[in-house]
DNA sequence: GAGGTTTGCTTAATCGTTTAACCCGATGCC
DNA sequence: GGCATCGGGTTAAACGATTAAGCAAACCTC
């Protein structure tokens, strides 16, 4: 029904020129008299002209559209991720196609052949957990942490970590559960890695995987005398935090309970929950950076031999983006009994500090 | 770095053939012996030829992508639906651009043209509550309500709240404080409707809007005689789930809780919170196949008159997904308490089943 | 063996944009 | 006044795939 969409050449056609004067107008490249492009400019705003992508993508090889690769996009983060990522791109006059690698490796390296195919200029990864990205012909920009090599961009999640061990030692608490899911995350050994290192060696530490120990009684380690649960997810925060309170254990009077990503739920439950949030807008937007600088300045200043392996590409951006607390009311000082009578273990810290 | 990827060109100059022979024998389509095609074919495929998804665009009109319109990519909702989709279309050989309409109605219509322009062949549009989608000269397949006027396919919410209150009534509840948000929204007036058609004339309801009481006090109310709180979203469930154990009550012996969607913490907390999960899959999968229908076939037996406004386009295609209980903890039979000797407030029913 | 049909491929146009190369008239310079 | 320069355009060649139309040889048919 609706009239064929305007274009150069239709344009051109009205004005009696060519189609090479109207793009040269519009683009401000070529040499056209300041009147004439002035009426093209007007006339093409007035009808709506909007350029074929499709054909410049094909003159050009630039397609206007980056890649957006997740391990699972039923991670509850990832629509942070998304929104900012698809907010970044947009304001750069680019698309996002979303592609999920469904925690497979195999899907991950097919998901972005996948993009590559489709003509994206560039590619933002989102490893799976412990996952090597492959090197391609196609700028990338990879979100995991900053120990990663080849990482581009990433939430601080150490400093984070230290950041939420500083949080509850002031309110007194000394002795933690650490929980994490899986110790093959690196994020995951980041934050947990950052909490142990932000603990006095005088703390009591127990550091739970829960991939490992899927049954722990949580409300028993409480009664133990643990005071302070931080876990490397809200959604373990939540467990916790329901856990012990089914249990009849009061938070934060009893017992303390942090997570990390500021999840949506983070905010609905009673007590709210404490947790370090990752800049998604910063990240996102860094991430989108490097791939605009990459895609338009074709080798950042080469590295000289082994294009493949190096933590090379090291561009000035930020690579480590700091992480908010944001302090709720799940934390909160830490019992009375436990701060002037230690509980029977006062040492059986696990493992000691790691910082290299 | 990379060698120049193959091009039908390329290939055809290797055989010494044109390049439409090349073209003809990979697509089947043209008029190629049999053991030619078959040379080519084994080459185009050692070569790991991939036709540029541009330059195809640019001949035929088709992108090979579809857009999909959301109207927050942070709504936990969303990772499931994005992820169903783009499975279903990366079945069907496209791919998926997203854009976020940020809950605005002209960010929706922006981003609604963003993709068109990008050339989407058909877009998905989870439509901001309360929107009316404008008409477009691309297909739409639009995921709402089975109420909205030109709504494709949906979960049905209504049917579901029906069977949500089918089990609580099975479990002996009598009582029951309906949540949702905003009336604004029709989803969540279908599964507040579908509830309250479920529950008999002589229950007990009452019906709150979170965005006209913010403040409601769910302890006190199930301290007033309400056993059974059931919530549009797992959100909002989440909330009272953990409001009402704050306040000392045990889920579920003393209330039952649930929720709808089936969010990623659902499983997570303690105790598990029962609810109405929707069939992201199918009804992703059906969208996606009215799409396809209305790429492929132009006029799907083109309405007569005014094709703006009609609830037309009534393909073949299931519009109302079941959705499916999903039974966890956080339900279970009302309080005997409550089932021998109702409260003081045996009627004070807010409003009248609304079946039409 | 002449006419018609297949078979198997080639030619060439086309999609809409970009961009290098060229062209012509008007100036500017010494 | 001869020659280079510049401003304001035009031409034409890409980009890579698709597809209608054309064309020569081979095959069939009676």
């Amino acid at each position: 029904m609706q009239a064929a969409p305007p274009t150069l050449q239709s344009i051109a056609a009205e004005f009696g020129v060519s189609s090479a004067t109207v793009s040269n107008a519009l683009s401000g490249k070529g040499r056209v008299s300041e009147g004439l492009a002035a009426r093209i400019r007007a006339r093409a705003e007035a009808l709506g002209y909007a350029p074929s992508l499709p054909a410049r993508a094909l003159r050009t090889g630039r397609s206007g559209v980056i890649g957006l690769v997740l391990p699972d996009l039923a991670n509850p983060l990832f629509p942070k991720i998304a929104q900012a990522v698809e907010a970044a791109a947009a304001r750069e006059g680019y698309g996002v196609l979303i592609a999920d690698s469904h925690g497979e490796v195999g899907a991950q390296t097919a998901a972005l052949q996948r993009l590559v195919q489709r003509g994206a200029d560039g590619i933002i990864v989102v490893p799976r957990r412990g996952t090597r990205v492959l090197e391609l012909d196609v700028p990338l920009a990879v979100i995991d942490t900053p120990a990663t090599p080849g990482n581009t961009v990433s939430a601080d999640h150490r400093a984070g970590g230290a950041a939420l061990a500083a949080h509850l030692l002031g309110l007194g608490h000394r002795a933690f559960a650490l929980v994490g899911e899986s110790r093959e995350s690196s994020v995951q050994r980041d934050r947990i890695g950052g909490l142990r290192a932000g603990l006095p060696q005088t703390a009591r530490i127990e550091t739970i995987w829960l991939e490992e120990a899927p049954e722990t009684d949580f409300p028993a380690l409480a009664r133990d005398g643990i005071t302070a649960f931080a876990a490397t997810s809200d959604l373990h925060a939540l467990r916790i935090l329901t856990t012990l309170q089914r249990a009849g254990l009061a938070i934060p009077r009893e017992a303390s309970v942090a997570g990390f990503d500021d999840l949506a739920f983070a905010a609905a439950v009673t007590p709210s929950l404490t947790t370090m949030a990752q800049d998604s807008d910063r990240i996102a937007g860094a991430a989108v950076a490097a791939l605009m600088a990459r895609i338009d300045g074709p080798e950042p200043a080469a590295p000289p031999a082994g294009t493949t392996g190096g933590s090379a590409g090291g561009t000035a951006a930020e690579t480590a983006v700091p992480m908010t607390l944001i302090a709720r009311e799940s934390t909160g000082p830490a019992p009375a009994s436990t701060r002037s009578e230690p509980r029977p273990h006062p040492a059986t810290r696990s493992q000691r500090e790691t910082t290299p």
